[in-house]
RNA sequence: GGGUGAUUAGCUCAGUGGUAGAGCGCUUCGUUCACAUCGAAGAUGUCGGGAGUUCGAAUCUCUCAUCACCCA
């Protein structure tokens, strides 16, 4: 049965994947050799919630590349396949399905340990999504071994077993002991809509259309000052009396937490009032807070008024002053960003606040952050709202900065109105809620990444970590050298939830383990009181467990209620009763995807994968988680088990759309791979993706583009289907043995594809994957179909037995070798091919790369087929050129052939003839006139066409080429002609110098000498 | 403000000191039995501007311009 046309992607692309799966070709060690060095990728997990987008196309391509790569070259291979938990996303993911149905209780109704459950249906209902969309892609992962960085934790159904959430409580503890995780207040970024901290990475800054306010603080107790302001030279532009400063913010409403005012120190406007007190604009008028008026380095004297608020609970670099200063820190809103409504009232708070100002209280002996300095009115206001409410009262007030109105003058327009800058300013959002993240101070656990980052700076800075491409190395030591202590607590549900317990002093267990903690607890009670019998009480999830010494259940309560606890101290007199709560939150995902390497190798148990695959040996990641996930990669590692977790880190750009946006939902210009993969089939895509993955650089893809390389599969599915048709694969050893032919097409196409499988390999050692791409699309395209195949027709069709049976083996391995380089970028039609086109031992998945090289190359065959397509060409393009139709057989003659032209001729007769439609070849004295001259290397040949050719047209041709010629030659001999060219230039450039003048000379004589030819006859 | 990169054919981009390239698009021709998702031929470039180093610069240095991204 004769073959397609063309190649079905849509019926075979699934029948394909799942042969080689279920024949287990992508397990680890498949396909490896005895003894093989080991090669193996750690995918970078996509989140459980994600579905496959042009970014993870372009990822997973190049990782599949060199993962068929290597295992086709019997390397021991495994690339690890896995997904991370993806806390706040999931979490969303989860609360939006339940809001769907109005029945169901909310999050916060069920509870932790049912919402869990809810959270861990999804998850194997929902999870694999991605995974049948990689496999889609044809991501040859060895899914056997997919891993999840929640596996094995508490709650976890059947068949999510696994050691992810030991290793994490492992490293956690590990460590917590070592000093190097501790907790703290400190600010962090809050995301008011999930009401948990995130990293700084997880915050987006944004420009926006924002506004400045000028307000003023009024000096306490009506004193005033001389305000003078100076240009550039010193001279007074403005003098003036005044009983205010005047501060600009953009964010009002944090007014009500302001500590002090700060200038710079060597700011000489506000120098009288430093030291003095100034009163907070808003507020009951009765309870105004003063605040002191202090120096620090920060406020830029130059922007705005040069005097700055400071609010050191709401901004990060007012927080840093603050403590600097010894200002105290109030916190104004709540955990969803709303104004407190908690604490005393206000006029008491504002009293306790006053007293700190003006040093009769000490602001280090209690908690400023527990004072509520928000007046009763804005009390539960949304912090946007409460914005608005500020400004309309301060303006009111009178205590607006006014400037003139550009409208004065018209109707009901005032002469004066409230200073207010538009102006862009960039605020933070989060990256997964979309909201404007507010500065809040929080008790939240810590790394201490300054004591861990340098093993791994090391490492990359002594190459045993090579990042490419090379200026990304710049980016991640920038990030590294100035890294900030790592927030790892969340205050989510769905994550490991931190391991350690308090007891009600306070005190921290951090254990592996609920019952190693009791037994901490107990121990540190028993040292201090050793005569008394302790009992251990540990509530978990509305349990309460109680322990003896030994960790031992002694009673179990369920389903707690208030009171239990004293209830049952009572009836235990003479019992120290030590009660145990489990910190709520969890940690970032990125702490535990930053286990990833050691953790999917079975990490901490001594697995033999951890053994044979780890350190892995190469990453490939976007540019956008070098600081997420690579960095913390390598610190974590390092910290732990004291390795590199790969070699090499391959870093590659942006996906964009064919304008060079950036593709987002909301531009609309996102271009869906799986869309893609049903229009032109995955082959199209992945070899498009990897023909533009010029190292450093992003893609902008086009439709355009896939089709054509959706065209170029097509163009090896007929050059295939010919073969197929003219029994080259009938008797085909297909053994892999090079042929060793007579003919001198067949050795030139061997040493073509030995030269293409050095470039190949090259460029993949190279991580230079269009290269690969592009060098395998030239041989494949240009070579092997334009030409070989041209080529083969006479030897196939009306050749000797002899000739007919070496074209036949040639051509059989030249398009296996063309398959197998191909399929780790089209891994699809390639298979598909190979079973199709002969009796095979195995899948072409598992075939052997090719190792043969340079001596393959023969040279003598390669010149001579080299002068066989220049004459067809010259041929071909002074035929178009002239009009000779195409279909005509002419004669041809010639008036010199040197030896070689002359055995290339005899040799290769009958393709010449073909190509180039040619009936005859003669010698003659001289060519005649009217004639077509073909200037070849070492001949002159002549197209006798006197009644059809045009004189005027093959003068202008002759013309056009001779000036072509005469150019380059100017810029040749002008090169030979300097002195200093000779003497300094390499000599084998002056020597390819030389000759290439030569053969442009010799051309040009033959050009000229036609000329001369058609002026006789003009 | 700091950093990184880009600027090469109409478009998208390769090209790290020695003859300016590819794909797409465009023009003309072509239904010869692998392929019209094709074939043949052709046109199109002061390699962003300027200066420098060099026998020689798209390539190295400086500078200017424009754009993009990252970090503040």
């Amino acid at each position: 049965m004769p073959m397609e046309k063309t190649f079905n992607a849509a019926e075979a692309e699934q029948r394909l994947y799942d042969a080689w799966e279920s024949a287990g070709c992508f397990t680890a060690g498949a396909n490896a050799k005895p003894g093989a060095d080991t090669f193996c990728i750690m995918i970078p997990p996509p989140n459980v919630t994600g579905s496959l987008h042009m970014g993870h196309a372009f990822n997973n391509t190049l990782q599949d590349i060199l993962v068929r790569w290597h295992r086709m070259r019997g390397f021991d291979t495994l690339w690890q396949p896995g997904q991370d938990h993806a806390g706040i996303a999931t979490q969303m993911v989860v609360e939006r399905e339940l809001a769907k149905d109005k029945s169901n209780a909310t999050r916060r109704e069920m509870g932790r340990e049912k919402f869990l459950e809810k959270v861990w249906e999804w998850k194997q209902q929902s999870g694999g999504t991605i995974i049948n969309q990689l496999k889609r892609l044809g991501a040859s992962c060895d899914w056997s071994r997919n891993a999840f960085t929640m596996s094995g934790a508490p709650g976890a159904p059947a068949g999510e077993d696994g050691n992810f959430h030991d290793a994490v409580i492992r490293v956690f503890v590990e460590m917590y002991n070592k000093g190097l995780i501790y907790r703290g207040k400190r600010l962090v970024n809050w995301d008011p809509h999930f009401e948990t901290a995130i990293s700084d990475l997880e915050v987006e800054n944004i420009e926006v259309a924002g506004h400045m306010w000028h307000f003023k603080y009024p000096l306490a107790g009506g004193e005033t000052y001389t305000y003078v302001e100076k240009d550039e030279d010193g001279n007074v532009i403005l003098e003036e009396e005044r009983d205010y400063i005047s501060i600009a913010t953009t964010r009002p409403e944090t007014m009500l937490g302001d500590g002090a005012v700060a200038v710079h120190p060597s700011d000489e406007r506000y120098a009288p009032i430093v030291g003095k007190l100034c009163e907070i604009p808003v507020g009951p008028k009765e309870h105004r807070r003063l605040i002191p008026i202090i120096t620090d380095e920060y406020p830029d004297p130059n922007f705005g008024s040069g005097a700055v608020k400071i609010t050191g609970a709401h901004d990060f670099n007012d927080y840093g002053v603050a403590l600097r200063n010894q200002i105290p820190l109030y916190v104004l809103m709540d955990t969803k960003g709303h104004m407190r409504a908690d604490g005393k009232p206000y006029a008491e708070e504002a009293a306790l606040a006053r007293a700190i100002a003006e040093g009769h209280q000490n602001a280090s002996s209690i908690d400023t952050t527990a004072v509520n300095l928000v007046p009763e009115k804005y009390r539960g206001l949304d912090r946007f709202e409460a914005r608005k409410q500020v400004v309309a009262d301060i303006t009111a007030e009178g205590l607006a900065v006014m400037v003139p109105n550009p409208k004065a003058g018209e109707e009901g327009e005032p002469g004066l109105i409230p200073f207010v800058e538009n102006k862009p300013i960039m605020q933070p959002f989060g990256d997964r809620s979309k909201v404007v993240i507010e500065p809040m101070l929080t008790d939240q656990w810590f790394v201490d990444a300054a004591a861990i980052v340098g093993p791994a700076l090391d490492a990359v800075r002594d190459g045993r970590t090579q990042i490419l491409p090379e200026r990304d190395r710049k980016v991640y030591f920038h990030w590294l050298e100035n890294i900030e202590p790592w927030c790892i607590s969340r205050q989510l549900w769905w994550g490991h939830q931190i391991p350690v317990w308090y007891d009600q002093e306070g005190n921290e267990y951090c254990a592996a383990s609920e019952s190693e903690a009791v037994k901490m607890a107990h121990s540190r009670y028993a040292a201090k009181r050793p005569d008394q019998e302790i009992q251990v009480a540990v509530e978990n999830g509305g349990n309460i467990s109680v322990r003896d010494h030994a960790g031992r259940e002694i009673e179990l309560v369920s389903n707690v209620e208030a009171g239990w606890v004293a209830d049952y101290k009572s009836g235990k007199p003479g019992t120290l009763f030590v009660e145990l709560r489990r910190d709520p939150d969890v940690l970032d995902t990125w702490f535990s995807s930053g286990l990833w390497p050691i953790g999917t190798l079975g990490w901490p148990e001594k697995t033999p994968e951890l053994e044979k695959y780890f350190p892995t040996d190469v990453l490939i990641t976007g540019f956008d988680i070098i600081f997420f996930w690579v960095a913390r990669m390598m610190m974590m590692q390092l910290a732990v088990v004291d390795q590199i977790p790969f070699h090499t880190v391959y870093v590659h750009a942006l996906v964009r759309d064919e304008k060079g946006k950036k593709m987002s939902k909301s531009l609309g210009n996102v271009l869906d791979p799986l869309e893609l993969i049903d229009e032109y089939g995955a082959d199209a895509v992945r070899f498009t993706l990897t023909a533009m993955a010029a190292m450093g650089r992003d893609l902008k893809l086009s439709t355009q583009r896939i089709a054509g390389y959706r065209n170029f599969g097509t163009k090896l599915w007929n050059a295939a289907r010919f073969a197929e048709m003219n029994g080259v694969f009938e008797n085909d050893k297909s053994d892999g043995t090079v042929p060793t032919p007579s003919e001198t097409v067949n050795t030139w196409i061997i040493g073509e594809t030995a030269r293409v499988r050095a470039e190949v390999d090259e460029a993949l050692a190279a991580y230079r994957f269009n290269d690969a791409a592009n060098a395998l699309y030239a041989f494949v395209w240009g070579k092997v179909c334009d030409w070989y195949v041209e080529f083969s027709k006479p030897l196939l069709m009306d050749g000797t037995p002899e000739q007919q049976a070496e074209t036949r083996a040639t051509m059989a391995w030249v398009i296996d070798q063309c398959l197998i380089l191909l399929h780790p970028i089209m891994p699809y039609i390639t298979e598909e091919l190979w079973g199709t086109l002969g009796q095979r031992s195995k899948m072409l998945v598992h075939a052997d790369w090719p190792t043969y090289g340079a001596e393959l190359i023969d040279a003598d065959a390669d010149r001579e087929m080299n002068w066989v397509i220049s004459l067809i060409e010259e041929v071909r393009s002074a035929r178009a050129q002239m009009r000779v139709p195409a279909g005509a057989q002419v004669p041809m003659l010639y008036t010199e052939l040197d030896t070689h032209g002359r055995a290339a001729w005899d040799r290769n007769e009958a393709l010449i003839k073909r190509l180039a439609r040619i009936e005859s070849l003669d010698a003659a004295d001289a060519l005649p006139k009217g004639c077509i001259t073909i200037a070849v290397e070492g001949g002159t040949l002549g197209l006798p066409l006197a009644g059809i050719i045009d004189v005027a047209a093959e003068k202008a041709r002759l013309e056009k080429s001779l000036a072509k010629l005469e150019k380059e030659l100017g810029g040749l001999q002008g090169r030979l002609k300097n002195p200093k060219f000779v003497e300094s230039a390499p000599e084998d450039v002056v020597e390819e110098t030389r000759d290439l003048a030569a053969a442009k000379s010799e051309e040009a004589d033959k050009l000229r000498a036609a000329l001369a030819r058609l002026a006789e006859l003009a």
